[in-house]
DNA sequence: CTGAAAGCGCTAACAA
DNA sequence: TTGTTAGCGCTTTCAG
């Protein structure tokens, strides 16, 4: 059934049906009218047919990179309850961290399909960046900082110098560090530049042999922690850009019988659900995902609204949550 | 621009454009020609415009309580990867747990936005039973068994029986249960229906006093053991209906000194990665959520192409993890 | 405040 | 194989 056929069976006209639909500009008796006959077919418009004319799809692209991540997913639900509110809907492509989706997604985007897009990317490229440019509806990005771009980011170096600087202020000497792939700016490299940081500052040399980069994964980061622990010089603390990563690492050392904090400090970031619960709580930084999601449609609405053109960018603080890991008097 | 400025730009008529885009029942000089074109314009078409004719979104709408669960994401990852495979993109809502946001979006989904519905719903009513009814498009439920629709669900009673029947042949004999609202039928109605199946075999009573229902938080699990300890009949063994849950109970063991497994055994059903982590690594019957989503695509897909209107229910085996948690002689 | 009618951008039937 | 053209179902002027 279509509008005109449901209008005749209301015994009203198109654009009565239309206006109940939209602004209600619109009398009683034939508001009546149209709710019972609404009642009697169950008559929906069509929303593609809307969008058609009026250009408002009333969907936001979402495109990440997996799903079963909790930061990920945290950010998501985030978006996913203001966006919500406004009446907006989420388109989500998950690329399974396959850069050609991520690029396919964005072309897909184009067609019209979306009011505006958000982007939680790990790695961006030129590609990225040409793609952005020619998108035709505005564009935000969550969890980077890219320059030209709409971005909501946290203080993924700060975060790592803290963390580091929490251990060293301890007493430790002999700093060790699992970071992630440093294409990833946020993630890999500020995680580690912070490292770096605290360790220089401390008055202490980065030994190359204690650094290894990982996957974002526990089985990895529990392969590294071995490896680290393999050579001569063992360390006395260690930096994890991610809490997966470390609770891989914690997982070698209570194999190992390398006591926490007595033998090693640990500490990750993220500051997530799993880490309070380890078989020793441990010390992280909290990122503020959630928050982050939500900042990031706020913007987007805002830039969805009234064209500004003028990009931001949000940096969101970071809270040192301290646990046992790190407990060394 | 549109098709037909497109069109004259490539020096072509509209119909070869469209074709372009869609069959490709089209010489190659005109294939060139509208590449070229392509190239120095970036046209797009639109896909509302598109749907408006063929009647097809390539959208499937999927409607979950919330994101950051870590079963949740798997069922979403499972369905997104199979989908997006046949070219299908996610409109996602989450409805926060809350019951409206479930039935309008089901209503929303009347207004021809999707192809197809895949709903992972807690509590079903009879509300949800006629919407469902009324669906233009096939839909399919994961996660829950609701007679007369498409279905993918777990062995939820199977497990739980499993799990409680694993603590009650190494010899424990006071069994306690803290499970969820038993209106969730699957997480909540089945699994207490296995530990009691499991109890009552075993030659025991289920004692009302060792029962509690929880919500599914950690935090509902720990207040729960501390109601469950403070009775004069301390179990031996508990049975938690979801591993987040039990991770709560043994945050209380903990603090009060209650060795796990030798003073309680306790287990959860999940299997998640947290569950592995604990400082007592958990026991968990091991539900294939991602496979879940999986197939509830699949299905979802077959019921799109032909109008079968067979409904169908497909449950999925459990596996049993065994780990220290269980670990009595 | 209301209804008629002209599109929105595209697809598909049909004629060439 | 192609191009012309009539819609798809709706919104939105515009004249009443």
């Amino acid at each position: 059934m279509n509008i005109s056929e449901f209008a005749k069976e209301a015994g009203v006209s198109v654009s009565a049906v239309s206006r109940y639909f939209n602004n209600g500009y619109l009398a009683d008796d034939k508001r009546a009218l149209i709710e019972a006959a609404l009642e009697r077919t169950g008559y929906m418009p069509s929303y593609s047919a809307r969008t058609v004319r009026s250009k408002v799809t009333k969907l936001v692209g979402v495109i990440l990179p997996k799903l079963s991540s909790e930061s990920i997913s945290r950010i998501t639900e985030g978006i996913s309850e203001v966006l919500g509110e406004e009446g907006f809907e989420l388109l989500l492509v998950n690329t399974a961290n396959d850069y050609k989706r991520e690029i396919s997604s964005l072309e897909l985007f184009r067609q019209n399909r979306v009011d505006g897009v958000i982007l939680l990317a790990s790695v961006f490229t030129d590609l990225h960046r040409s793609l952005l440019s020619k998108m035709r509806v505005p564009a935000v990005i969550v969890g980077q900082q890219f320059k030209g771009f709409n971005c909501v980011c946290h203080n993924d170096l700060g975060a790592a110098y803290s963390m580091t600087k929490l251990m060293l202020d301890k007493g430790a000497c002999r700093p060790a560090f699992i970071g992630a792939n440093p294409e990833d700016k946020a993630a890999g490299l500020d995680r580690r530049l912070g490292f770096e940081k605290a360790v220089t500052e401390a008055g202490l040399t980065v030994d190359p042999k204690l650094c290894e980069t990982a996957k974002f994964s526990m089985d990895s980061g529990y392969e590294k922690a071995k490896h680290l622990f393999s050579g001569k010089n063992r360390p006395d603390c260690l930096f994890c850009a991610t809490d997966n990563i470390a609770a891989g690492a914690m997982l070698y050392c209570r194999e190992k019988g390398i006591l926490i904090p007595d033998d090693l400090m640990i500490c990750g970031v993220g500051d997530s659900r799993m880490g309070k619960m380890l078989y020793v709580p441990l010390s992280s930084a909290h990122l503020h995902y959630k928050t982050a999601g939500k900042e990031g449609a706020k913007m987007l609405l805002s830039e969805m609204k009234n064209e500004s053109g003028v990009c931001r960018i949000m940096q969101l603080k970071y809270d040192i949550s301290e646990r046992e890991s790190t407990a060394r008097q």
